[in-house]
DNA sequence: AACTCGTGGGG
DNA sequence: TCCCCAAGAGT
């Protein structure tokens, strides 16, 4: 066990992907703040699609006293297009926390900072590891793809309580995150680079040829189709908004009116009466439990009868809209000037 | 314990 | 085109 950790961290002192909120390997440790920060960030994200938003919000907000202070609907609209909606409602709500009860101080350790909103085990683990030098279980996708062929582990119990064990007393921050580079760029899903791996001849996988059995995952479940419609509503060059509630699919989110969505959606639950013509083509979508078509209606109408957020169009890149909405949006600008809308 | 919750890139 | 999946958490 110690050799692999061991070897780990020699190869990880080459070839550590140099990130803009990491440390280098054997350096001083970053600063909670920007650790956290970015683990939100990347829970179930790549880190290509997290970088830039890394990047905006530490500029923005570059404390947890400023991120405290942030304005609700600003910061949702920043994370606007990074999907997981949840987590920005829980970044803050743990930044006010950490501001009112803790002195705007993170807790040193996992065990404290796993009762924060929107921090679980994992990114306790990987808090307490990296900012603050505790050997703590880091145990993410990738490190559980690793332990899971380096010892050919079929359950996550066990998985949990080997990597443990391979945590070492010093580095543990460097050691977490050695793991999950060695998952990212070597002991990938599909076709893992075994020849060149630090750890080939401590795996028991590889040495029985079965490096892709491991993980073992569950049957995917089928993804449902649903329609809907979603209302583009047009008054003097502003168009209707609102803002989706805190709780479910996109909430907390800036949104077009939409109706319920399903396998046979109405026009009936527009936001307003008017003559409402469709869009030809529907926005297609894919969600992780379903895929959505979602029809746009468009018509122009009176500013003053809806309940809502009227929004300068030239300024919708502000608005903060989910990526289905900002599609739908996009759409109904471009159709309007061809005229092709369906009269219904 | 099983579901819910986004998005974009790669094979 | 379709499937996979990525530094998971909350309920």
């Amino acid at each position: 066990m110690r050799v692999i950790a061991a070897r780990l961290l020699e190869w990880y002192d080459r070839h550590a992907r140099v990130l803009p909120w990491r440390s280098p390997p054997g350096g001083a440790p970053p600063d909670p703040y920007r650790v956290w920060l970015s683990e939100v960030m990347l829970q179930q994200t790549t880190v290509a699609a997290v970088k830039p938003y890394y990047e905006r919000f530490l500029a923005r907000w570059p404390s947890v006293e400023a991120l405290a202070a942030a304005d609700n609907a600003e910061l949702m609209a920043a994370w606007a297009g990074l999907g997981y909606y949840s987590r920005a409602r829980n970044l803050l709500a743990c930044a006010r926390t950490l501001v009112a009860e803790h002195g705007g101080r993170f807790p040193g350790s996992a065990a404290e900072l796993r009762r924060l909103p929107g921090i679980g085990d994992y990114t306790a683990g990987a808090i307490a590891a990296i900012a603050f030098g505790e050997p703590a279980a880091v145990v993410d996708g990738n490190v559980e793809r690793v332990v899971s062929r380096l010892f050919a582990l079929d359950n996550k119990p066990a998985v949990r309580a080997r990597a443990a064990a391979l945590t070492p007393a010093e580095r543990p921050g460097d050691h977490a995150q050695a793991m999950m580079d060695l998952g990212a760029t070597i002991c990938t899903p599909k076709r893992p680079a075994c020849a060149i791996c630090p750890v080939r001849s401590d795996c028991r996988a590889f040495a029985l040829g079965v490096q892709e059995a491991y993980p073992i995952r569950p049957a995917k479940a089928a993804r449902p189709h649903r329609r809907g419609f979603a209302y583009w509503a047009e008054a003097d060059g502003h168009v209707l908004l609102v803002t989706r509630p805190a709780k479910g699919l996109l909430g907390g989110m800036r949104a077009l009116p939409t109706g319920a969505w399903g396998a046979a959606p109405s026009l009936a639950d527009a936001p307003l009466s008017a003559e409402w013509r469709l869009l030809p083509e529907p926005v297609r979508h894919v969600f992780t439990h379903f895929s959505l078509d979602l029809s746009v209606a468009c018509a122009r109408v009176r500013r003053d009868e809806a309940a809502g957020e009227w929004w300068p169009i030239e300024r919708l890149g502000e608005a903060g809209l989910p990526t289905l909405f900002d599609k739908a949006a996009r759409l109904a600008l471009r159709e309007r000037m061809t005229e092709t809308a369906i009269a219904c």
